[in-house]
RNA sequence: GGAGAAAUGGCAGAGUGGUCGAAUGCGGCAGUCUUGAAAACUGUUGAGGGUCACACCUCCGGGGGUUCGAAUCCCUCUUUCUCCGCCA
């Protein structure tokens, strides 16, 4: 959620920036200073009542203490009409606030200057590419083939026991992917991530503070006996240890890793490219999550893609980053890098990775604060990214690694793995 | 799942209707003493909002109620602990 104070300040700025999310916000904006005001109006005039009322009360308190009936009396006669007017004023004040949140909660965060315009994906704009495309036999297949001649990845398996999206791993299929697990998580600890074991499931206030709800209520399912949500990511537990938290200057900057499974209901979204592990509703990821000093919060961004970049090149993957334009942006981001690895059977490129600064939105509706030089509580950074999302980058080795005697196991994985080779 | 108890400042722990935002201890901070440190002693120290700064408002697990006035009384929810049952 933005800021009301920075939306005051920097009016023209928020309504151009927001302009690149192809969404024209004049309105909204106004409308949120105008409520603000209002909001202080009431605020300032119901602690006056309160205030009157306070001294009141002490009064009366005296005046008993004294014998003073009568006179206590009068007194509280005064105070009934000064009891309407704060009940007014309180329910004047709750109308506006929540209209004000309301509208809060609408608005998408404001772009980065970096932030190209655009509408779709391909307006992204390729920033870095790096490794080589091997060249395949003409009989290569998709990784979904290759899963069914090794008997990795059984997916009609999945189909019968949940359903289509819930893929079950076999023999050195699932080998394969634990390493990869682990692998991910070594690599993060070293960079001097910490490592967390979250909870798979949240409630309402994990939801809200992260930003899936109350807009994307549709994409998490939601266990209704309990009011819970299967986590879509390990960014909704993860970035909620900090709700409500206020942490020292020096404790910054806090990195933490997790590996969860994810589950999404990715309603609407069926068609060509939904084939094997390309989308599912549970796929494993490991996740980095930072909580950041504003004025670091950049360089921070810039460290997490270079810690990703390394991941890749280590497991020989043809990869290039993208920096996401205003209509791809996700809703709560500033500044995101998507990472994609070229799925050579599928002649395409993959996403499996997104790395975002959310700058203080996140931490807004979160109150993730620290205690600056001042004293002062001041909000937090948030950022985080995948290292890696599983299936994706398995879909990549399954089918760049393809020959014809079998899927080589990359080099950095084996020691993982115990073994070479998938034949 | 059943029965009972509890939830107060960084922690421990008083406080059952009126100068209580809250005794006391520990911890923290500052000082005295000391070559330095420790100990001892003295002072200081809850949080959030608001303000240039004050004022002022809010907060004793969450929400609601009674009252002129609630940490204190009532309702409700949540969580924790103890005992019993079940159990990976």
């Amino acid at each position: 959620m933005l800021q009301v104070p920075f939306i005051r300040d920097n009016k023209d700025l928020v309504i151009e920036r927001l302009a690149k999310r192809n969404i024209d916000a004049a309105e909204d904006i106004n409308q949120v200073v105008a409520l603000d005001e209002a909001r202080r109006g009431l605020q300032t005039k119901l602690d006056n009542a309160l205030a009157e009322g306070n001294k009141l009360s002490k009064e009366i308190g005296g005046l008993f203490k004294s014998g003073d009936i009568d006179k206590a009396n009068v007194l509280k006669e005064k105070t009934s009409q000064l009891k309407v007017d704060s009940k007014e004023l309180t329910e004047a004040l709750n109308n506006t606030t929540s209209a004000l949140n309301e509208l809060l909660y609408k608005l998408p965060n404001v772009p980065n200057k970096l932030v190209p315009s655009g509408n779709t994906e391909d307006d992204n704009e390729v920033v870095f590419k790096e490794g080589d495309i091997p060249i395949l036999d003409d009989d290569a297949l998709p990784h979904w083939e290759l899963a069914k001649k090794y008997d990795i990845i059984d997916f009609e398996l999945g189909n019968k026991i949940t359903g289509a999206g819930f893929p079950v791993y076999k023999g050195k299929g699932a080998k394969l992917q634990r390493a990869l697990i682990t692998y991910f998580l070594d690599k993060n600890t070293e960079a001097g991530y910490t490592e967390f074991q979250l909870p798979h499931l949240v409630n309402e206030a994990s939801g809200l503070g992260t930003g899936q709800l109350p807009d994307k209520e549709g994409q998490m399912y939601h266990v209704a006996a309990d009011n819970l949500y299967l986590i879509p990511t390990a960014e909704v537990p993860g970035t909620n240890i900090f709700r409500d938290v206020v942490v020292n200057e020096i404790d910054l900057p806090i990195a933490i890793t997790g590996y969860t499974p994810c589950f999404r209901r990715e309603a609407g979204s069926y068609g060509a490219h939904v084939r094997g592990l390309n989308r599912l509703h549970q796929f494993d990821k490991v996740e980095i999550i930072r909580v950041e000093h504003p004025t670091k919060s950049y360089e921070a961004l810039n460290g997490m893609v270079a810690h990703v970049k390394t991941i890749l090149q280590e497991l020989k993957l043809p990869y290039r980053i993208l920096r996401l334009c205003g209509g791809d942006l996700g809703f709560t981001s500033a500044l995101t890098y998507d990472f994609e690895v070229f799925s050579t059977a599928q002649d395409r490129w993959l996403e499996i990775s997104s790395v975002s600064n959310f700058e203080t939105f996140q931490a807004n509706r979160l109150k993730l604060r620290f205690k600056n030089s001042e004293g002062k509580n001041e909000l937090a950074h948030t950022l985080n990214g995948s290292s890696l999302a599983l299936p994706r980058v398995l879909a990549g080795i399954l089918e760049n690694y393809q020959t014809k005697d079998g899927i080589l196991v990359p080099e950095v994985l084996q020691p993982y793995t115990g073994f070479k080779i998938i034949n």
